[in-house]
DNA sequence: AAAGATTGATGTCTCAATCTTA
DNA sequence: TAAGATTGAGACATCAATCTTT
């Protein structure tokens, strides 16, 4: 067993206050919209390499550059882009300016399949997170998320 | 393969774009928190759950509470737990005004543990994230956040 | 030698089923 | 019957090693 609390309040630091906040929204609202990606044969990877790819030129992306957008290694990259094309949803294709690496893209069908699940997708997005917010609350909330994106995902600071 | 794109522009829709962006923001400070965390031998979920317990009443907390807290399902706590215990850092104990539940509670070796980790830890969260907002930003930002934890989560509304 | 992608080995998580107690 | 916790089976992600191309 333990003593009650070793010294002074340390544990109650605002700053873990805030990342708990955080993780809690985050993962939040992942629990909102989850299901219904699942229910239409979707995880959340699939759905965002989807989503990623639906707003990259062409419907297409590097394997790399994929791993970079999402959360994934590119070993894992590899292996949900597997699982995707066998699904039909992707195809890779050789890069021709570089025989090293491979464009995973959206093939009609994958097209068809977020083009459907988008508009009840950002239902739920409105609901449990942007509309949630004044017009004032969401910017001062995006703007201070790219403040905080622009140092911790440096590379990723091409849209958005 | 596919058609460059359908119809009009579904898919830059401004809620994916904020989605995406709180998504880069949490994954990326994990990113920068959890190498370090890993450096001292422990996961990030194992983490939480040292910092849940340590900001719990004894130290303590139901299986199921800490699933609640953490966003790991039941099945999940018990797993960790089980690891946790093995490695001396939480104890396991009944529940006697409900026989069907049990305790975690950290050790002195736990709480040692999160003790040591803790300052480097918060200086980790202060460069990557609160640090680099002004107290308006940080505050507007918190404020924001807690809105919506409200509704996607009105189980933790707690503290925070 | 380094970068892009993949594979083998391994660990952790979830779902569904189960056991015990309420 | 339902709730708390656990377990078996299966899915998915990572790390480290490997192969190919630069």
């Amino acid at each position: 067993m333990a003593t009650p609390r070793p010294g002074p309040d340390l544990f109650a630091d605002p700053r873990i206050t805030a990342m708990g906040l955080l993780s809690e929204v985050y993962n939040g609202v992942l629990a909102r919209t989850g299901p219904q990606l699942a229910a239409d044969g979707l995880s959340v990877a699939e759905f965002e390499v989807l989503l990623r790819l639906s707003r990259s030129p062409g419907g297409r992306l590097r394997m790399s550059d994929l791993a970079a957008q999402t959360s994934l290694t590119t070993s894992g990259i590899t292996r949900l882009v597997d699982r995707m094309e066998r699904g039909g949803l992707l195809l890779r294709t050789a890069c021709p300016s570089d025989r090293r690496g491979f464009f995973a893209g959206l093939t009609d069908a994958g097209w068809e399949r977020i083009a459907a699940m988008l508009p009840a997708h950002l239902e739920l997005i409105e609901q449990n997170f942007v509309g949630l917010l004044t017009p004032d609350e969401l910017s001062a909330l995006l703007s201070a998320l790219r403040k905080v994106r622009d140092v911790v995902r440096p590379e990723a600071t091409a849209g958005g």
